[in-house]
Formats: C-alpha cells, sequence, structure tokens
DNA sequence: CAGGCCTATCGTAGAACTACGATGAAGCGC
DNA sequence: GCGCTTCATCGTAGTTCTACGATAGGCCTG
C-alpha cells in the first residue's frame, strides 16, 4: 500500500483573524465549543491536530475507527464552531487549530 | 409571594470522594464533561453554581426561563457527568459544582 | 486527456437530546 | 393527619446527532 506523500503544509499556516466578541457572544460561542468538543472522536482529533502544532489532513481518517464521510463531518462541526479551520493544499485539505479560539475557550473554562 | 426560606446548607457539605480513575476513562469522562457543559442552560447552572461557592437549590429554576422539569433534567445530566452533585436538605436539594471534577476538566482543557 | 486519489456532500436510518405538562414521592408546618 | 412546598420522574413530540454508503468535484500523475 503506497503511503501517503509527506504532508508540507507551512506550520504557520493558519492565521489568526480577530477574536473579538462581544460579551453576550461569548456564552453562546463557549457553549458550542464545549458541545463541539463533547464527542469523542472529535476529542481525539482536537488532540492529533493539537499534539502536531502544524496540521495534517486526511491522516485523521487513518487514526480514527470511523468512515471518511463521518470524520469529514465531525471536521465540519469542529470548523462550524470555530475550533479548527481547514486550508486546502492541492489535492487535499489541511486542518489546523485556531490558536486564538482555543485559548479562549482555556479561559473561559479556566474562569469557571 | 411568599419567598423561599433562606438556604442554610453547609458551605463544605460537599465531599470530594477520590478522583482516582485510569487514563482510558478520562477520554470519556472528558468528552462527557464537555458535553454536558454544551449547552447554554448546563453552562449557566454551573456560572451560577460556581459563583456562590455554596450550594444552591431551585432558585436554578427563577434563574433559567426553563420549567421546572427541564431544569431538573438539566441536572440530572449534570449530575451524571459527575460536574454536579446534590444533597438533599429536608424537602429541598442543594446542588454544588464538585471541586475535585471541575478541576480535573479545567486540567485536561488546559492540556489540550 | 484519462484515470486515480482525496474530500465534501447527499440521503437515510436509528439513537439521543430538549422541551413541556402531568403525575408522584418526600418532608415541613399547622 | 392534612395540606403545602419542593423536586424527580414519566410520557411525549419535535428536533438534532451520529453513523454509514453512495455520489460528485478538484487536483495531481502518467
Amino acid at each position: 500500500m503506497k503511503r501517503r506523500r509527506p504532508v508540507r503544509c507551512a506550520p504557520g499556516a493558519c492565521p489568526t483573524p480577530t477574536p473579538r466578541r462581544a460579551a453576550a457572544d461569548d456564552d453562546r460561542a463557549f457553549a458550542a465549543w464545549c458541545k463541539a468538543a463533547g464527542h469523542p472522536a472529535r476529542l481525539r482529533i482536537l488532540r492529533l491536530l493539537a499534539h502536531r502544532t502544524t496540521c495534517v489532513c486526511g491522516d485523521l481518517v487513518d487514526a480514527l475507527p470511523l468512515a471518511q464521510s463521518t470524520v469529514s463531518q465531525h471536521l465540519k462541526v469542529l470548523k462550524q464552531a470555530g475550533l479548527v479551520r481547514g486550508t486546502i493544499d492541492g489535492p487535499r485539505v489541511c486542518y489546523c487549530i485556531d490558536p486564538a479560539v482555543l485559548r479562549r475557550w482555556k479561559a473561559l473554562v479556566a474562569a469557571l
């Protein structure tokens, strides 16, 4: 089985747009982030993305005992929650955690 | 409308049994905690319980725009997740956050 | 350009969540 | 004991989640 070509995405290819939000949105976003993380598969994805600071692609499909479509769906949830962002790199897509959002979520959890 | 009698639960009435868990359980519990917190109403309950370190009772029902049964259901979810524990105090029930579990959850989130 | 790999999306079935009112059980005060 | 308050549980309806296979599109390789 031919292995996938090594990923060559730039580690710093995930910008941090502008995490400015009103206080009212925080609560909504806070719950959304917790909800997005509240599934073993998605939690595992977050861990995998966090451990390798650079972004990986569909290696996530290999790392999870789920169908490709299911993994893609979980990635969509994480992306819609804002925790993860994906950048197209030729035929594949590289996902990485949004550091600012993760930091914000951590701060909100720590402030509980 | 006669106000409820002031709560008189002891602030330290929430013991910390023994947070010993295997590493494998952590992931399951981690997801469960995030999932439990992943709802605006439950997040609000957690905030309310965290702000007053002592435990409150069904004042939560007054504080939330939900029916009593719904609040009770949310409390059940939080209780089953282990984030919250309730102690019976006569006719009412006092809820409080389990400090050890909350600390553990915070640590796991911070370690992401 | 044709074929192949990598993802996203669609459609679907079953399970779980969320909300409510109604009902039931437990304890306090008269 | 009787009624009142407080909370949990039951039953239910509508929505959402979760998983999968099948399908479609985009981009490299030959």
